[in-house]
DNA sequence: GGTACAACCTCACGTCGCGTGAGGTTCAAG
DNA sequence: CTTGAACCTCACGCGACGTGAGGTTGTACC
């Protein structure tokens, strides 16, 4: 009754793992059995378990198949260095993670704040975020979202349904050929300049980046219905308001 | 000159990704470019490039080739429930990459600590962290790690060092058949009640937890050189020390 | 027109850690 | 002697391409 030997489907039981992945150990040259029976059957013996016990760890650990076969294989390696390195990996991936939790969270809180939003909607929103991401420092994106928090998602809806309303009466006077210095226009600008100083909080930096973006990347600006002719327009009554009446 | 089209390797130098890439999202019906020169040659028009850029976000967001094109494929979609669920799963991903790292992290610092280690001692130590994570809680691993973090690296080298020649001290005892209560063991007892006491911080939900693991992995203490016999032996001992003399 | 050489084309296999059959043999119990 | 579970060996599939192999096309220069 001496049943120190597992079959395969015995230890597969035991370790929770797949009578196919053993194969597949096998097949690598991971774990090989050190005994069969006499049909082929596969017997793990107590010196196998041990070693895959030793391999289920360093799986554990995220290491790969083949970096836990040269691990177990030389006896002469540093486990320091090579944690250390599994470690650094680890790191980088676990930052890229949080990177893209971030973006999916903050794209979630746009789609959240919006209405119903169409599919070109929610692709150009995603097309804005990596615009962004461009653009602004990190440091810069965490001011932005920071700022976001604080406004709550009905003072974001209000504002997204501003702008276009705004650049249309803009658009309207500009059509009209009304003098940038008239009352209505300043009105217009005035509002202008309160939502851009709402969004850069007037911070010059964050500024600069929003032109560098709108200079760069033209086709932002268009999709919102605006265009050099209007941007240029937007820029002499700005330069109005700032000259006194 | 309307070099509207432009050609894979174009493509491929603009956008980073490489022409094996794009020769793959044509394979697979993501992105066909609409139009072929007469001999074969790709060319993607403008269309083709606005629809690879709405896919480039959306890998960006992680998700996989099929669900781009699903998602491209209708315009009926839930953008936020889309999105929710990727973000479900992204959080999952990184409460696991914090885990591993948080793992390799004590190891690392383990290793650290100890002497240069054998194979041996490396695969014995992720081992029996393996099985505390089994037995504590997280909240009582917290606990040890803060612990492990006051005592500082060559506090637990001691403590490592001092460990075994206690139990070899205890065996020696047991052999040669010496009285638990006489001095000597009591002496002994104390130094190992207080280095337990050091362990578990005299938390009785942690001795709890240290006990269950011994019983349930005898193997755990018998590594260290401690077998039923001895545990037995230094239960007593402990039972004498509660005792008056 | 010829001759490089870059850029393009189409197969087609390799990656990594197995899952999932297909089709056949062996084991243990009734 | 049968039955059903457990075992065996192929061998393909996944996902997002990388990496050649081997051949054609485009473009520049002589």
């Amino acid at each position: 009754m001496q049943h120190t030997e597992l079959k395969v489907g015995e230890l597969a039981r035991r370790t929770g793992l797949s009578v196919r992945a053993l194969h597949h150990y096998d097949e690598i040259g991971l774990l090989k059995p050190s005994a069969h029976t006499a049909s082929g059957h596969r017997l793990y013996t107590a010196e196998d378990i041990a070693r895959l016990s030793h391999i289920l760890s360093l799986k554990q650990l995220g290491f790969s198949l083949e970096e836990i076969a040269e691990t177990l294989g030389r006896a002469d390696f540093s486990a320091l260095r090579v944690v250390e390195l599994r470690l650094q990996r680890a790191r980088e991936q676990l930052a890229e993670q949080r990177q893209l939790c971030d973006r999916l969270d903050s794209l979630a809180r746009l789609l959240r704040a919006a209405e119903p939003v169409s599919a070109d909607d929610f692709l150009q929103t995603i097309e804005a975020m990596t615009m962004f991401e461009k653009y602004y420092t990190p440091e810069q994106l965490k001011e932005l979202e920071a700022r976001r928090q604080a406004m709550g998602d009905d003072a974001i809806k209000e504002v997204q349904a501003e702008w276009p309303r705004l650049i249309a009466s803009m658009r309207e006077e500009m059509e009209k050929g009304t003098d940038p210095a008239s009352e209505p226009v300043r009105a217009l600008a005035t509002r202008w300049r309160e939502l851009v100083r709402a969004f850069t909080g007037g911070n010059p930096g964050m500024e600069k980046s929003l032109q560098t973006l709108h200079q760069q990347e033209p086709q932002v600006a268009q999709r919102q219905g605006r265009d050099p002719k209007l941007t240029e327009y937007v820029g002499r009554a700005m330069a109005c308001l700032d000259a006194p009446k």
